[in-house]
DNA sequence: TCTGGGGTCCTAGGACCC
DNA sequence: TCTGGGGTCCTAGGACCC
């Protein structure tokens, strides 16, 4: 064979390629799909929460934007339609359109709720397609099965489809080689490149590398010396080497759970503040049993009006995730964080160093008997409320929070059942 | 971006040891 | 008392993502 033949044809054989599927404006999207009449008007998501989490087209034409505060869009846009988010709708919608993609590819990675990759690679011949009618038929599917749009990239890698199924938005589809890469990164500004954030961007464009294509330009050896390890892999995926893998395994191990809760106005009341962290502590719990998880360590935080964190964070003698044993070590070091006259706005709560709780209740010197008489009865718990739907029973520390909540309010709140430990 | 909520990974630097 | 050098482990905090 002749040499030049050869290498071209180790080269086909080694170059990937990799989808990307971003979804339009997802969660109105689907808000469209769920109700038609809503096709071609300005409608925001995110009622419940008292700020826009997604926007149509037709309603970011009219100014509003992503974060602005529902309060603000009913004043100043009175004809757009504002709807509260129907998260499990979302789920139902998402799932449909990665079993789409499935139809064509084995690799698919949920990379989150709107978005995912897959590994088209060596399908050409089997599936009779080129990739681009791939793409073009997983489209057409997902807009006539499931009336949703989206955007897809093909490109050698990963960092590559990203920046491809953001070129053509909404409802595009963009192709990217090693050979057209350049073109297509000399348009793409650096800070919108998968990777790299708002301190990244800065530090770049003060050293004048303002396209994704200046990023490319410099030298590895450059790469290395000013920034930090994962950058060096960003800029070979950038140049057109596969090296993010795809990652098909459903996300069901958690490292860690957070929980966190934002009020208004701003406050330095004690009782309310630790209220509001036992709501955080029970939630963060109630979650990490659900995954049979326990912490090993604790954190959390008050964050002030101007947004400055104090936080605190403590190993657990033994992992639990009963809240009561939670709650009491966090009340006993709220001083260190809390300070006088500071205004603050959110509480949060992390349990870290999540292991499976199975482990840890072999453990010897595992739990405490209180500890794990605590764990029984929020097991049970659980299952009443698997029954009676959720929330039917608060610690009394939490009791707080339900009744001083100040937005959104939800009246019934205040009629649930209250148990108190 | 006048800023909600839930995650992950990396790094610098301190503690501790020889 | 002052003085090295080197290794490991852990933590806090930064930066990024959707």
């Amino acid at each position: 064979m002749d040499d030049s033949i050869r290498g071209k044809s180790l080269k086909l054989k080694a170059e990937k390629i990799i989808l990307h599927m971003d979804g339009d404006a997802f969660f109105v999207g689907v808000e469209m799909a769920k109700n038609p009449k809503l096709l071609g008007k300005p409608v925001v998501t995110g009622e419940e929460r008292g700020i826009a989490s997604a926007l149509s087209y037709e309603a970011k034409a009219l100014g509003v934007t992503r974060g602005m505060s529902i309060y603000m869009i009913k004043k100043k846009f009175p004809q757009v339609i504002v709807l509260p988010g129907d998260y499990a709708a979302y789920a139902k919608y998402s799932g449909m359109m990665f079993d789409i993609v499935r139809r064509y590819a084995d690799d698919v990675e949920e990379y989150s709720i709107d978005e995912c990759f897959a590994d088209l690679t060596g399908l050409e011949g089997p599936l009779k397609l080129t990739y681009r009618e791939m793409a073009e038929r997983i489209k057409k599917e997902i807009m006539t099965e499931l009336r949703l749009s989206v955007s897809i990239g093909l490109a050698p890698s990963k960092v590559l489809a990203k920046v491809a199924s953001k070129y053509v938005k909404p409802n595009g589809l963009t192709v990217i080689t090693k050979e057209t890469a350049p073109v297509f990164l000399g348009k793409t500004p650096i800070e919108k490149i998968w990777g790299i954030g708002p301190r990244t961007a800065e530090f770049l464009k003060k050293r004048g590398i303002n396209t994704a294509l200046d990023f490319t330009n410099k030298d590895l050896i450059w790469i290395r010396n000013n920034l930090s390890k994962p950058y060096e892999m960003l800029w070979r995926e950038l140049c057109g080497e596969y090296l993010m893998k795809i990652d098909t395994e459903p996300k069901t191990v958690y490292s860690s759970v957070q929980k966190t809760r934002t009020f208004h106005p701003a406050t330095n009341d004690r009782i309310f503040l630790l209220s509001q962290l036992s709501k955080n502590i029970e939630e963060a719990c109630r979650k990490a049993r659900h995954y049979k998880l326990v912490p090993k360590k604790v954190s959390f935080f008050l964050k002030s009006q101007n947004f400055e964190y104090s936080v605190c964070s403590f190993s657990l003698s033994a992992p639990t995730n009963a809240p009561e044993i939670i709650i009491s070590l966090v009340q006993k070091k709220f001083g260190e964080v809390h300070k006088r006259g500071v205004l603050y706005r959110t509480t949060g709560v992390t349990l870290q160093d999540l292991v499976s709780d199975s482990v840890s209740q072999g453990d010897l010197f595992g739990g405490s008997d209180r500890a794990q008489k605590f764990e029984q009865v929020h097991k049970q718990l659980d299952s009443l409320e698997e029954k009676f739907g959720k929330r039917v029973v608060y610690l009394g520390s939490t009791h707080n929070a339900l009744k001083k909540k100040k937005v959104g309010t939800d009246s019934d709140d205040l009629d649930r059942d209250l148990l108190f430990l």
